[in-house]
DNA sequence: ACCTGCGACTCAAAGGTTTTCATCGAGGAG
DNA sequence: CTCCTCGATGAAAACCTTTGAGTCGCAGGT
């Protein structure tokens, strides 16, 4: 048996050293049941001799799958992908991807062209799915995979019809009901709100929480609320308005983590102490936030880990053509206690 | 000329519709030079009316290419992942990789355990080369990686021996001077250095910047340094342990913008002003942190976009098999004045 | 008139795997 | 003892592209 060094053992030579055919090597790597067990002793025994790694083009090609998933991100603000929420989300798909063995194709579109690029990509079979994120509203990137042929789960809703698309999703309403709550059983009389932008529907869910919990209507939550863009500097200067707007507040529930940090800092500034003066709630539970504002921070907990891996699991299940009861997923959220409520 | 509808376009349906052969149809693709001027506007012609999309499968079977390249973070810490300085180096690898029309495969190993999953991965030909950021001392990754056929290009310098090997660098060491260089033109007289972890050579070269800049031994240079592990926290503690032991201080060069944040909390809580009191300069320019600081951030900027630009150019001339001249590259930095110094 | 050289092109093999279909052999039913 | 059934296995087709070898026609040299 002479074998190249250079060349790496192929199903052949596997089945080969077995004493088997190609077929039945086959077979035993993909766990097929129609094998004896001293043909799938023997195979498994050369595969681990030979160092042998089945060839992914070669398979790729016959079975039309590729072992790939794309995992997108749809942001045409790139600055806002400083958010360690993105840094989050992306490990999260990495380790879960990894864990069942599939690839993870990274794909960050910002613009029109982008938007392009990731047509093409994806509807030139070069991936068996994707994970979509992409909370805007009215993203044309969602329009475009939607008609695509293929399979796809979403982080949270997307803008628009949700018929027959399949989403993991954060109860972020009851997040919200959570956060608002729990100001209220602080003896909190005048909680105010800095939204996120409500062109996601994250934002618009947290606002719908906080509005039912104090029973206000939409005329009613205007008063009360600001948005802050889901940055730090927008939550500095939301909470400013609010200041201006409600000078007798002594509470506040703000849409994100980042946001309440630029929140504090407002409200240092204006000599208020939290939580003594205002109590301040955030949203996310990031830690690297949320442990370090001073003081740190009371925050509603949406674990982004166990979203991906949810997702993960949805869209493995998609590919395996199993049939999936449910197409929408909600996890739920919980409140983590600090100091700053 | 019947078609299924729902089956992609081969090259053979290309070359049928331009009346020419397979193999005419590819070189086409493959812009080879021996083909007339007629043929080539037909097999145009007919990419462009089937939307052709050639099959990276069975490319990459006859190729041995797969078009497809891995990133890889080895961090032991994956709570560091939460520094923008990740999302940061992700997002340029993203872009800089969809340029080049490569997949982008992203890796993130922690442990042990997803070592040997890299080198799995990345022994078994799933890629055609790597981009691999591993800092920190003695990384078993690293030591794998090397052993293994595949064109590497690292990010800044790994440890040990760099025979051989293919990296891009900033100028750390250019930079912690200027850093330096631009505290004592500000007539400072006692200046101090929070570093990064000693186990990482960009932490160590920002440190001997400092120390030439300084006139600086090694026993001097211990005096007047702390290790912040380029974190927040470990900056802000940093900070204090220098407080103590030089209460003269009056300017610290630090890092990392991370702990920058943290040692200027510091400075704050002993009441010391910043600038006036106390100038601070940063490293790494992350405009998310530098510039929401109070007061802003002067910091060194390493432009990582730029970096990681260099390191796929790199790649890519290795996997066409250019023989290239420089193996080492190095990054200017330059300073960017805020309001801290 | 014949060969040579050359450019444009076609043929067909190769690349490594999965999967269908056929084959083979053994064991049970009659 | 023969026929069937059924489980294990093997042969070969199929997946789609690249590429080296070979064909063909034509211009130019002898």
């Amino acid at each position: 048996m002479l074998v190249s060094i250079h060349t790496r053992p192929t199903l052949e030579d596997v089945a080969a050293r077995a004493g088997v055919s190609r077929a039945t090597a086959s077979r035993v790597l993909n766990a097929s049941p129609r094998v004896s067990p001293e043909a799938l002793e023997a195979v498994n025994a050369a595969v681990l001799a030979l160092g042998y790694q089945p060839n992914r083009a070669a398979r790729a090609l016959v079975t039309r799958r590729t072992g790939a998933v794309a995992v997108v991100f749809s942001e045409p603000e790139p600055k806002i992908f400083d958010d360690p929420h993105f840094a989050r989300l992306i490990r999260a798909g990495a380790r879960a991807l990894a864990d069942v063995d599939v690839q993870m194709v990274l794909m960050l579109v910002h613009s029109p062209d982008d938007q392009a690029r990731a047509h093409r990509f994806l509807a030139g079979g070069h991936v068996d799915g994707a994970l979509v994120f992409a909370p805007h509203r009215n993203d044309e990137l969602v329009s475009i995979v939607k008609k695509l042929p293929l399979p796809v789960v979403y982080a949270g809703k997307p803008w628009g019809s949700l018929r027959g698309m399949h989403l993991v999703d954060n109860d972020n309403e009851g997040g919200a009901v959570l956060a608002t709550e729990h100001l209220k059983s602080l003896g909190r009389k005048k909680i105010v709100h800095v939204s996120g932008p409500l062109d996601e529907l994250s934002a618009i869910d947290r606002l719908n929480g906080f509005k039912s919990a104090l029973g206000l209507d939409d005329k009613g939550a205007a008063k009360v609320t600001e948005d802050g863009g889901f940055t730090r500097e927008g939550g500095r200067k939301a909470m400013a308005a609010l200041l201006a707007k409600v000078p007798s507040l002594d509470a506040v529930f703000v849409a994100s983590d980042l946001m309440a940090a630029g929140a504090l800092e407002t409200l240092q500034e204006a000599g208020k102490r939290v939580p003594q003066d205002v109590a301040v709630v955030g949203f996310d539970d990031h830690v690297t936030i949320a442990e370090h504002t001073s003081p740190p921070l009371t925050s509603v907990r949406q674990d982004s880990d166990e979203q991906v891996k949810h997702m993960v699991a949805h869209l493995m299940k998609l590919l395996r053509d199993e049939t999936v009861k449910t197409k929408k997923q909600m996890l739920p959220t919980v409140l983590v206690r600090r100091e700053s409520a």
